[in-house]
DNA sequence: ACCTGAACACCGTTCAAGT
DNA sequence: ACCTGAACACCGTTCAAGT
């Protein structure tokens, strides 16, 4: 079906696209194909429209995934109310990640991103009013909001973690005899030339069943040892001036 | 000039290219142009060659930009002997910041990356054996790791600082006296709208004359508190099993 | 107000061919 | 062994035109 075949078969009924339909099915179209598949070609063809209509309702590319990133943020839960600053902030945090759990793509949205919107301005806002609100300094506070860094946005930086797997991936095959050993030999080979990253993923595995890291119990282990160390800044009197 | 009248005028004297030079031709266009500018066709211009040349040395586009990673992480000096861990990992963190700081593209660079060079796997290792070196259990060294996160290739995750200027951006346009008026409103307009936002500006523009967030002092400051929280959990004696 | 059509200046990568 | 040329299937975005 070609656009102009989609557009007529609901030029009547079929009311105008709007911005919040456009970036809905952005969203709906990364988290299925994954963040590449969302070109102003691929999700006007979704719409059954020609791709320059979408400049109506975006600016640019860029604007578009701006849009989709505020479309999420948008929804992080705010926390229950009169909790301790450090379980407001934990909880927010937490949030942020359920929603990066179930849209895979934003991590690499937030991290491609240029502007700062004002949805994505108030989430960093009502973080740090958390913090300050429990009575810890200016100063402080940007010291933590910089500790706390992309785990803001529910994700801890990739820096040791092997790069998530893509929705567009295709399931690789099991492997045959020959392949498994030489699997093996790479293992060897890693404990050989890497001891410390091997000895790391040893002591990982033999700690869970399943063999791989428990990303969610090493997420929260690390949010809560920053939390305890802005706790410990805060009751030594770190000063504000 | 066209490749082949480049190519031409040296077809007597040029050796033939090979991944090295690829490489580091392709370093320093990112230097000069920024990430975006370092494409396939662009590339091989700069190099008076016809984009497929490239094909020889490079196995596409995601391995030229792993190599490019390769040649800068390969530069990272390890520390001097005999140092105390924490000093040790203080010295390859402020290494690699070093790197970062000429390349500045190396920042998205390891954010976009999906593959894991053994010059990368290295460099994870040299970093957790300076942790295991110092008796940490690597339980905690692997704790550790996450929470040192993308620092250890030399930044802090961008969640809270505005986005880095791009070489290929032109400068801005000195303001006119109502853009100025108009930015003196958006400064208002923040304040009101995301007020401890604004307060940790005003606070961190008190502290420091230039105005701007002391980026180099920020980064070390959180070095040094996430180094102090493993040794604390080290002291605590925190075991391996 | 909203959508279309054709065009422009780009991409990465294939294949078969040259030297 | 290394480089070329033509082609394919894509991009984002412009401009002028339709309804």
């Amino acid at each position: 079906m070609t656009p102009a075949d989609a557009r007529a078969a609901t030029a009547r009924t079929a009311p105008p696209l709007n911005r919040t339909q456009v970036l809905t099915a952005a969203v709906a179209l990364a988290d299925r194909e994954g963040l590449a598949a969302v070109s102003m070609r691929h999700l006007s063809a979704e719409l059954g429209v020609v791709p320059m209509a979408l400049y109506k309702h975006v600016a640019d590319k860029d604007d578009l995934v701006s849009g989709m990133i505020d479309l999420v943020v948008a929804g992080y839960r705010p926390p229950e109310a009169g909790l301790d600053w450090r379980e407001a902030v934990r909880q927010r945090v937490l949030s942020a990640r359920d929603a990066l759990l179930e849209h895979p793509w934003l991590r690499t949205a937030i991290e491609a991103a240029t502007r700062r919107t004002p949805i994505v301005l108030g989430h960093m806002d009502a973080l740090a009013g958390e913090f300050a609100r429990g009575g810890l300094s200016y100063d402080l506070v940007h010291h933590a909001m910089h500790a706390l860094g992309h785990r803001i946005w529910g994700f801890s930086p990739e820096a040791f973690a092997s790069p998530p797997p893509r929705p567009g991936d295709t399931a690789p095959p099991p492997p045959t005899d020959v392949e498994a050993e030489a699997q093996r030999a790479m293992v060897a080979a890693m404990a050989q030339h890497f001891p410390h990253v091997a000895a790391i993923a040893l002591d990982s595995a033999a700690r869970s069943p399943s063999g791989a890291c428990d990303e969610q119990f090493e997420f929260e282990f690390t949010l809560d040892l920053l939390l305890e160390s802005f706790d410990r800044l805060h009751a030594a009197h770190w000063s504000s001036s």
